[in-house]
DNA sequence: CATGAATGAGGATTCATTCAT
DNA sequence: AATGAATGAATCCTCATTCAT
């Protein structure tokens, strides 16, 4: 085709990759699928990946790349003593913390659709990678629980386990947009998640515990 | 091999089926394998499914099958009085239901494996399945907070979208022990993510609102 | 199924078969088709019949064996003198000769669809009978073309390249007609044939030879 | 195996196919034998033809190709009067008419194998393939015949009827000679039909009609 | 006899990858 | 460097036939 320096050919066959395999699939998504859409012919193609899982783990490595800054680049700041706050200051806060991390990690819907259905349950190694990503993930919003739990603002609990809970609410959430073909707002995703899990289901009818006078 | 009269023979086969497909995952998993397992030669499975998917939708389908019944069984009852309540009862009740209805639909860690892992991202129909399995754990947990809704249990809010991040928590819990290779412990999910969700994140000494008296 | 003598079950497969085979030929009609078809078990055709190739060919000689007591009966009797004689009445014996023929060769459409279309190019055995069946058929057609001949009525000519002639225009009509899928009309065919056979194609316009004077 | 351009590689393909089509007949004859005729891997063939069907269609549309191409090359000409013209001529002329048609259409034996004996009762695509040179063989005979009519040369009669039967009765002398693996001599072939159909069967013995005096 | 469960040889087809040009 | 022609391992699936019940 065109003439193009490596690392920008490379780049190019990456993205056009990614949108195959968005679209498609790692088993359905063949070669020549991701040469038509790059303009290259299949030969080609292997100048600059290995083999057909190169490619995809390539894919996987830099959404995990982008994880791994995050976690290096969010480290918790100083937070306001709880008395100072008020709970909707922190669903806010929560939310956009939330947000930011996944527009980083899902930067388009292409990535994540990848992530989340085309890359599950293919093969160990990718297993492997997909599993590195949600640790990343976890541990991003771990971090932020236990700056808040330290800051006390948030009360005493699992962070690993809660932040896993977390992180599986709102992908479960943005799985459900892609299924019934919605666009996906990750914004009011955050949101959400981060009011419901802030303030928990019940209601202040219910008392506290059992101790309490009639 | 030996004789075997058709219904047997069938639930033999879907059995050893979900053993391989758990196993291997759906595109690693050969008829060979799966014949093998069952001790039965290549053709007879043929008699009994049209072909490799129809095994596996046809596994995904009793998963279906239990998720569908369990709705219908699962009216919501009558429910206490908030007032009569403590938090930790609720939360109790609320693990009981959760770990019920995990252990209906994931009846053996297999089934698990295969609905959270190697179905995802195979084919349309297969995502169609999966996307009912879906519908049908998330409306079961909706009724129920609808139902705390409507007692005041629970406090108004959108009970779809909460239930589908309580759902995405359990799975993702569930998934990164299959992911550890951890024994699964459905009923310690279920708890933890019930205690998370009826009591929410934040200590006590954030203020409920601004306009609070110092 | 229900109860019947072997020679009268044997004779129920093969109207089964010979309609099953007609309707979708050798290699797309199954056993199962035709077990269907006779409302018996699979397993229940191979005691009156040693295998697929077995009924097909049965069926084939039950038509070779009406082409070979034709031959037999069908004597050439003695004809009438030429001079005593019209053409049409020369065509119109040919044409009933040749009815009589197709319609005891091929006693329903399934018969001619079969021998003609479903059993050609299969298979050394069966295309010698097919071809049993030919000889047969241009065997009878010359027996009548050379007692004309020996008669005086039709003139000196290869009787046996004639009659494949003759046998070759009838079946092509017949072919050309199933294919339109319109109704056979044998007799119709018998006709035709009959008729350009007899008289030829030229026009009395056309001078017998250059010695004519002008 | 060596190196070829694509369109070069297909035509070897196609004509490694006829001949192994033509031996072995369609069912009998394997992508492998194919292969293994053309010297190449069993994928090769796969980038030049979509499936096996695909490679025995095109050579019947090949066949059909040349089929068409002569219909529209052999406008019928300018015809003598008939006066002017002696049977002998005729046949002659109409003789190697047949005989260009034939040997235009059926270019080699293996064409004819396959067009009159392997190609039958395959599958509806094929059948209509085959029907489709049928009607192409019959429309260029009947062209002739009705110019031949129009020129007075051959007396009034159903053109279509009577091309059907004289392309039946020469590819049934064809087929006979292909069943008893002699020599195929098409101009032969053309030469007796010619003759049969011009000038009919009968004696000049049989009178014309009852009125003729005595 | 009748059945239908079990079988496995056999073939078509796909597609990632290699390599000559 | 780019290409696309060639490859063949790998696998699904069909279906005639056998055989235990």
């Amino acid at each position: 085709m065109s003439y193009m320096k490596a690392p920008l050919r490379q780049r190019h066959i990456l993205d056009c990759a990614k949108k195959v395999f968005a679209e498609r699939g790692y088993h359905a998504a063949n070669i020549s699928h991701i040469c038509a859409e790059a303009g290259i012919g299949r030969g080609t193609l292997y100048q600059y990946f290995r083999n057909k899982k190169a490619v995809f783990t390539a894919i996987l490595r830099e959404t995990l790349e982008r994880v791994q800054a995050l976690m290096l680049e969010r480290r918790p700041r100083r937070m306001p003593r709880p008395e100072k706050l008020v709970r909707s200051a922190v669903v806010d806060w929560s939310a956009e913390r939330l947000e930011q991390l996944l527009h980083t990690v899902f930067e388009d819907e292409q990535t994540l659709r990848i992530t989340l259905r085309e890359a599950v349950g293919l093969d160990v190694d990718i297993e492997h990678l997909l599993g590195e990503i949600d640790d990343g993930l976890i541990a991003i919003v771990e971090g932020d629980l236990r700056a808040a739990i330290d800051a006390g603002i948030v009360r005493e609990l699992d962070a690993k386990l809660t932040a896993t809970l977390m992180v599986g609410g709102v992908e479960k959430l943005a799985l459900a947009a892609l299924r019934s073909e919605e666009p996906i707002d990750l914004n009011a995703m955050a949101r959400e998640t981060a009011r419901l899990h802030s303030t928990g289901l019940l209601s202040d009818r219910v008392r506290e515990s059992t101790t309490e006078e009639p």
